[in-house]
DNA sequence: TTTGTAAATAGTAATCATTCCTATTTAATT
DNA sequence: AATTAAATAGGAATGATTACTATTTACAAA
């Protein structure tokens, strides 16, 4: 893979930051440090550094959204603000149940767990 | 709410597909009752169809496919062929711990399991 | 150090799912 | 049967994302 100055920008970008942002985001703080970056461009490396383990992505409702946590963690989503929280909360399911009950070979649980965040309880 | 021959066609039609579709596929089916339904009209009675709880809707990567099975349940997602497979798997999660780790008030749990279905395990 | 090259980019058009808009139709009430 | 507001068909608009293409750039070889 040869270096690109735009996609070792786009990687710290999604790394820096906590908020689980989405392409255009991103694009919006690309352009402070290149003005004329693409949004294709962040398209297209966004893919690249998830497709190479750099960043994951979140499947949000409709949107996509990255995160710099490569660490495998679940998420809380409150349902007020829209806010992501990391969590180290585990998933524990029985491999085989499922594969006997459904004929099915499972590898991976995403899960998220829908709620209230501090700012929204009073 | 008024009677609509439509809305009762596309409810019969999500209430009795295993397949989770989406609306594209719900227009091309109720097409065969009503020729010149409109793709809005497929649209927006899903949506009325889910708000009412009449059938529910499941978010997959950028999709939204619908569920005519309104019994609280998690699905399987073969990520060979994008199959989703009915489970009556259970979630279950420690309300207390999250509220006390977290500060976050949970109250529901969206989860499904990738893996492979029968058609792509050897 | 120039030169050749394929990869990456910027800018823009296209796509795809979904929503919005509006004139017409229709269910239900009087 | 006449009235009316809800629902529809058809098409335009939107928003996120991907595709296209001429230009630029990293990097390797001369």
């Amino acid at each position: 893979m040869r270096y690109s100055y735009q996609r070792e920008l786009i990687k710290n970008i999604v790394r820096s930051s906590k908020t689980h942002p989405n392409a255009e985001w991103v694009f919006c703080e690309a352009k402070k440090k290149v003005e004329n970056i693409s949004l294709g461009t962040v398209y297209r490396n966004l893919k690249i550094l998830e497709n190479t383990g750099k960043i994951k992505s979140i499947h949000d409702d409709n949107q996509v959204r990255y995160d710099g946590n490569i660490e495998d963690h679940h998420h809380l989503k409150c349902v007020e603000c829209g806010a992501l929280i990391d969590t180290d909360i585990q998933s524990n399911f029985d491999r085989k149940k499922i594969m006997d009950d459904y004929d099915f070979e499972p590898n991976e649980v995403k899960f998220f767990i829908l709620g209230k965040c501090k700012k929204h309880t009073k």
